[in-house]
DNA sequence: GTTTAATTTGTAAGCGCTTACAAATATTGT
DNA sequence: ACAATATTTGTAAGCGCTTACAAATTAAAC
């Protein structure tokens, strides 16, 4: 075997044509003639000749690969998403290149340059919300980008998601209707992370509405882990203002609420009704089953990958805003008589 | 602003130096002298330059990127060991690149083959049976791989993981140490598969060195979603063999299977005892919680990271063999008496 | 103050591929 | 049959960077 990697040229020698012909036939085999084609494929196979991705991606100014930041790959909250983005690329022959921000806006301008920098032809972020520096980076290098998890009629950057606001309400609006009055909340950390604003925002403003009202008291922010869910919880028992009901960020927070619960004895929903919000496979699986919101991972991934491989092919910069539905399941945490 | 982005030539002529210098800042800083250095880089920031990527790969041929494939993204048995080996990647300044198998050797060998034309500098798989032309691709291109969530001493290629036989194991001898004789199994698909089936294998070997027998009436397998595990042991329990207590491959499965438990009213441990396997962070939250092994996910992350990246940078390709322990978290699904 | 060695900088040759453009060949119309 | 046109192939100039090597500068040794 050859001591290094059959190259363009090592291919083109033994195939008898030049450079030229073999790119043709790898890129566009059209306008290159069968005959000849079949000649030089024979030989792309013999040789095991393989393209060079950088030098490819350095002559034709596009790497073929798209870049995402996400909060966290920790837990199946983004992750779920991910996969059909990933999946979708990969059909294309693209290569998804990931990085995480663990919710911090700085962190995510860090990676958000490094992928740039590796040059990347396409960008996927989760909220509307980032680094001023993010979006002109990625103008001044004209890298198109989508924002998933949000959806914002008004955006001057495309996004694929779902109104949190409104998911918010949905949410407070169902518990209202069970006769809920005093609610509390356990949020995810708000700073950097409009999804989580949003959310609470929709719940206070329907109550307000309700001429109910969000309690300062009855809030409280912590890291999405299920541990500190459950802490936060007790403290807000502990802390005695009563309430009958607890909208949970996401559902691993409404995990940690739901064990925290059952740690104390304390019936679910009976005296305290508990909500999530994702979907997570898992929470129709618990026991009691998780009332939550029905967050459109899939379709956010899969609709992420098409909308960037068109600008990418078309060359095509006009925004796109795809608001897709996020659609409350009623399940045993908030309604008993609830069958699965 | 300049129509388009800068190159090192740019900078280089605008800081009256040659490219060579403005590479050594960049590089290794340590060889330019400091007045000089200082210069370059405040022309580098004035102009806002970023270095390319792929020019940089093309010349120095190395990438500063790694490619995972990772049967799915979907949920989180996988994300989260890869949320640590993006961590420790990304502070090396190295780039992830995700790729997707779903389970399957064949897509496993082309998001192999596409990542390495993209140039990887080193590679992380899952499991130890791969298509062999995977490996042979691997070592021709002389790239670096890492097999996580398997060990074996004997391998002939990198891993950092756990015994999976082992931790079958010590489920079987845990629930048979709770007076559990007929235990039926719950398994994802094993073929393509060589975690599935070492688990099981360890638990059919335990019980047989008991005198016990895995009966293949008490096999089920099926994909990794909830759904399936519920249907499937509802199938088993419809068949009529008597069972006490199932294994099942993984905690998604374990979910389906309390899920169809508590729809058919049977009290879990009382009638059936149920395992999982990976402790994902929701399983202690259950109710009843599940027993489950703990997959030391995070440290095969972090370890692959630091594997790697040490193999990119000295050059050394031995082979390392890591094994981390996997214990069994005995929780309310085998034992009532447990407290959290 | 030389000579010699060590350090810093510059020169220029690629890395492997794509792609304008030119040249050669094939096709069509008359 | 020949010119005019369309199609196929080749030529060669980069893409933006790294790096061996040579040249220039500085430091150390005598």
């Amino acid at each position: 075997m050859r001591n290094s990697k059959p190259t363009l040229q090592d291919v083109a020698t033994a195939a008898g044509v030049s450079t030229a012909t073999v790119s043709r036939c790898i890129n566009q085999p059209a306008q290159v003639k069968e005959k000849l084609r079949d000649k030089v494929n024979e030989v792309i196979n013999r040789l095991g000749y393989a393209p060079h991705g950088a030098a490819r991606a350095l002559a034709s100014r596009r790497s073929h690969t798209i870049g995402a930041v996400i909060p966290t790959i920790d837990n199946g909250i983004f992750a779920n998403g991910i996969h059909y983005l990933q999946r979708g690329l990969s059909e294309a022959n693209f290569t998804l290149l990931l990085a995480s921000s663990n919710y911090s806006l700085d962190e995510e301008l860090r990676e958000v340059r490094s992928l740039i920098t590796r040059g990347i032809d396409g960008m996927v972020l989760i909220g509307e919300e980032h680094h001023p520096e993010v979006y002109e980076m990625l103008d001044r290098h004209q890298v198109p980008v989508v924002n998933l998890w949000t959806y914002n009629s008004q955006s001057i950057h495309s996004c694929i998601g779902f109104d949190n606001a409104a998911a918010g309400r949905k949410i407070a609006e169902h518990l209202v209707n069970m006769g809920h009055k005093d609610i509390a909340v356990i949020s995810g950390i708000q700073i950097d992370n409009d999804r989580a604003r949003e959310r609470i925002e929709g719940v206070r403003q329907y109550l307000q509405e309700k001429g109910l009202e969000l309690k300062p008291e009855l809030v409280r922010e912590c890291r999405y882990s299920a541990e500190q869910s459950s802490l936060a919880l007790t403290e807000l028992i502990v802390a005695g203002h009563p309430f009958s009901a607890v909208i949970c960020g996401n559902d691993i927070l409404a995990l940690g609420a739901l064990s925290a619960l059952r740690q104390l004895d304390i019936p679910v929903p009976k005296t305290l009704a508990v909500t999530g919000f994702d979907n997570l496979e898992i929470t129709a699986a618990l026991s009691p089953s998780l009332t939550t919101i029905d967050v459109p991972a899939r379709r956010m991934g899969t609709l992420a990958a098409t909308y960037l491989l068109n600008c990418i092919q078309t060359g095509n910069r006009d925004i796109t805003r795809v608001q897709l539905p996020a659609d409350l399941k009623v399940r045993e945490t908030t309604d008993m008589t609830h069958s699965m």
